[in-house]
DNA sequence: GAGCCGCATGTAAACGTTTTCAGGTCCCCC
DNA sequence: GGGGGACCTGAAAACGTTTACATGCGGCTC
């Protein structure tokens, strides 16, 4: 026993349960009187601080085991300054599609690895969400943010960046602000897709996109253009209809395709959820995919196989963007002032049945 | 203008940058300082207290609003006694999971109508990352936990409920402890789609399980066995296969049951997941569905009516579940002693071509 | 043997809130 | 004109940490 003046314990609240009825959570302090030491002696074992000679650690250990003692994160978070929350965001368009929740996976499983946790939130592709999370995830002091913005002009987003928060960008990109970026070629992807059904012998090729402010989108849009001007070949305004990315307006902008006097012989559609949506009104009119309308999308899907027909697609190394996107987010925590770097990906052609 | 004793700002700290060189956020004691009144009182126009006058509160809200004030949770967390953190968390198996990613939208939904924010975790079916999860939701003094628990005798899960945590389970059950419960009648849900087999005239019925240790698995069994007994059916052991709820070991389970001696006329699936799994595995082997083996399968998907051939599934209503169990979290949070209840939602054959 | 240094530990401030309690002002009434 | 509410507001404690600084002790050096 160390022969410190310790004057016994100072508090022998009786009172140390809470509301819930559950036993109270042991805080320093409880270790602290237990151990007979002061609560910045039991910090400094928990902090591996090599300040404190064994004799002491080992009791402050047992301290620990027998009170069973968790730390308070939010108490930790809120004494200390930035980084070290081991608390990351993640804000997604939509969590039911399958490439952001490919996207997702990534980043969770990169986060877990670093023992990072994560704020998952879905914006809707609506501003206002977008912007109550993003609220949220700052007055939560999270160490940093992974997220496709909404727009390249993200408003909410571009302020917070100048806030100093460590925000990566995936997916989309935003013009005003040099962030880190992982990202696809985008544009790659689609030449190459609109390219293969050109081979097919298609001239009347359509274009189903999504919102044109989004920069994944016009990237897509431009390989189409470029594809079809390379060949020669001129583009029909009326073939070209935007959407907003989710599976009931791939339905309906491919009956609107259908319905044309001239119809297209095949399509290229610049994401998963709207080429199901497409296959859909495809098989409600039961057109025939390929003899009829061929289709290429943008996105893999899991269980593409078991579609009818599998549809060929640009697929995206989805996982590989999260991955990627949670381990610059962790650099630039450990080092804020690190210069922005942007990944980018390549995506591959995946030739199926459905051209 | 108040005439109060205030003696001016006593203290003109020139240094409130941080270390990321973005401005640091304006605290309550920065919009006390501006606005000439006590810290006590901004907390107090913040908070809606009635205890005001309507001239402080103008000085104040004005002050609140020149500097962007924004209250900080984390501090707000720590102060607090329970259930105010507005924060609630999530765990499920798999985010991948058709079938979760509804039970987390409407999750989400719900949480987002009464604003509160999701941290939402992939347990993987992996025992370790739960704990990992559950134990960042105590130390983040989350006000409550949506989970499916990992078998029904989950350990962590009933130590956290003792801990007086609120939980809601969804989807699966847990023997050891009355919790509120949302789920699905699996039962009878097993019940109707084999029957609906048998009705087809199939006799050699195969099952593809998940985990037994799962109530849901379990449950949907019951209903298979009980079908098949009704009508006096007898059971071939080697017809029923377990997997682990993943597509991949529904393309395994598949083949295993195709490669029998006498291989059955149709199989039900328990989960969505190895449904794909089993389809993909019959379209490798050219075996027509459903002429030469009938297929139908617990869990709907989004774009089922794309695949081929579309399932004849059991539909769970999973946003639904999500909604309820969010909140039911909602109720238990305001008012921690409440008995607990289960609601069950019931299901709904959805036939299709496959069978 | 006095001063000094180094080392292990304790003390207390700080993070940003909420909330209890006390104080101060104003008004009313006897 | 003083006693007493009613009503606002301020001071300060508390939540559970981390950490800069103070303290005390032992051993070393001259």
């Amino acid at each position: 026993m160390k022969s410190t003046g310790q004057g016994g314990s100072k508090r022998t609240d009786p009172k140390r349960e809470d509301a819930k009825g559950g036993r109270h959570m042991a805080s320093l302090r409880d270790v602290a009187e237990r151990a007979n030491v002061s609560i910045a002696t039991v910090s400094r074992v928990l902090n591996q601080s090599d300040k404190v000679v064994p004799e002491t650690r080992g009791t402050v250990e047992q301290a620990l085991r027998d009170l069973g003692y968790r730390p308070s994160r939010v108490a930790r978070r809120l004494r200390m300054k930035d980084g070290r929350a081991h608390l990351v965001g993640l804000i997604i368009p939509d969590i039911q599609n399958p490439f952001y929740a490919e996207i997702a996976r990534g980043v969770e499983d990169a986060a877990y690895a670093a023992r990072y946790a994560l704020l998952l939130c879905n914006s809707d592709e609506n501003l206002e969400k977008e912007r109550f999370y993003l609220e949220v995830m700052r007055d939560e002091s999270v160490d940093g943010i992974v997220l496709p913005p909404f727009n390249e002009t993200d408003e909410a987003v571009i302020d917070l960046v100048n806030t100093g928060m460590p925000v990566v960008c995936v997916d989309r990109s935003l013009s005003k602000a040099k962030t880190d970026l992982v990202e696809v070629d985008n544009y790659g992807g689609a030449l190459a897709a609109v390219n293969h059904l050109l081979d097919k012998g298609h001239t009347q090729i359509g274009l189903i996109e999504g919102r044109t402010q989004v920069s994944t989108s016009r990237e897509r849009r431009r390989g189409y253009l470029d594809a079809l001007a390379a060949r020669g070949v001129t583009v029909r305004k009326e073939l070209i209809r935007a959407g907003d990315f989710k599976q009931e307006s791939g339905r309906v902008l491919m009956n609107e395709l259908l319905d044309l006097k001239r119809p297209p012989s095949a399509v290229f559609v610049v994401n998963s959820l709207m080429t199901v949506g497409a296959l859909a009104a495809l098989h409600q009119r039961a057109v025939r995919v390929p003899q009829e309308m061929a289709v290429a999308g943008f996105d893999d899907i899991p269980w593409a196989e078991a579609l009818d027909p599998p549809p060929t697609v640009v697929r995206q190394p989805a996982y590989e963007v999260g991955r990627q996107a949670m381990e610059l987010l962790l650099k630039r925590i450990m080092e804020p002032s690190r210069p922005a770097v942007t990944v980018r990906l390549v995506p591959e052609l995946v030739i199926r049945r459905s051209t």
